[in-house]
DNA sequence: AATAAAGCGGACATGAATATCCAATTTCAT
DNA sequence: ATGAAATTGGATATTCATGTCCGCTTTATT
């Protein structure tokens, strides 16, 4: 129901958040989020071509969040790479009076209202907020692998 | 978001209900329906091994309702063809106190669970009464489809 | 200037959802 | 019995989401 696109993106944008300001590669992105590095990085140039991260190539580059934590919903980033789709008119063209769905394809649409507001009512700051004394996204696997203290 | 065997499903034992008790054709379905008729008819198979949908061959036969209105939630359906499936874990093997998920994977969880509601509070008779008064679910071209029989 | 690190873009590969087609089977009517 | 109407099951095709690969460009360091 959740595309794999919207559930890796979410990822490295928290994670993003998480080492904010610093940047982080592609590379360390897919270690530590657990998703295959070719595909991040399409994901990544569909956040970046959204204005939700910012990438710098070469030496010493790699992805930052392009706005504040506190500035990008949940909805921000799924909008950003598989827009959530209301429905707004019926599928068989039939429509109720006052409304333009039929009893069906309202209540679908509310379903997918209610989804929408509570992606759009959550920030990436809260979430981090939330993870604050619990353990980190993916940092107990990260410092396995690395060993090596920033 | 929603699958399109989904939205096949639901279109059909809406029109079913409708025109409860009678048997309708795989064939009627489709064209009310606007449904692929090959397509339909798999989805159909799922809905009749569910125990949703009855299903009698040879001349005069068709598909039913198996169950009444009232005793079918639009979660039944949505499970029968495509389960909806609640995120029981965090992907990246994180968890929350008390919780089995972190904050992100909860949030979506939650997500999942109010749309889980809302499919399971509403059954196909409430949908059904809805539909009194206002255009049925392709009454319409059906009926243009009786009036010029092909 | 040379080199290495990093993102970018396009082509390609894979897998799952969607869709089509047909032979086999069941059922009713004659 | 025969034939028409209908579902069933299997094989196949198509489309789209997901995933991989590689050469090119940008950037910092030496």
């Amino acid at each position: 129901m959740i595309a794999q696109t919207v559930e890796y993106a979410l990822r490295a944008v928290i994670h993003l958040a998480y080492r904010a300001p610093g940047a982080q590669t592609t590379e360390q992105l897919a270690t530590a989020t657990l998703v295959p590095k070719a595909y991040l990085s399409k994901v990544l140039q569909g956040l970046v071509a959204q204005g939700i991260v910012s990438s710098r190539r070469g030496v010493g580059g790699g992805m930052t969040l392009a706005k504040l934590p506190e500035e990008l919903s949940i909805l921000d980033i799924v909008n950003a790479v598989d827009p959530l789709q209301r429905i707004h008119t019926c599928p068989l063209g039939f429509t109720e009076h006052g409304s333009k769905l039929c009893p069906l394809h309202q209540r679908l649409d509310n379903a997918l209202a209610q989804v929408e507001e509570a992606f759009g009512s959550t920030n990436l700051a809260e979430v981090l907020a939330d993870l604050e004394g619990s353990v980190p996204l993916c940092e107990v696997r990260e410092t396995l692998t690395k060993l090596d203290p920033h």
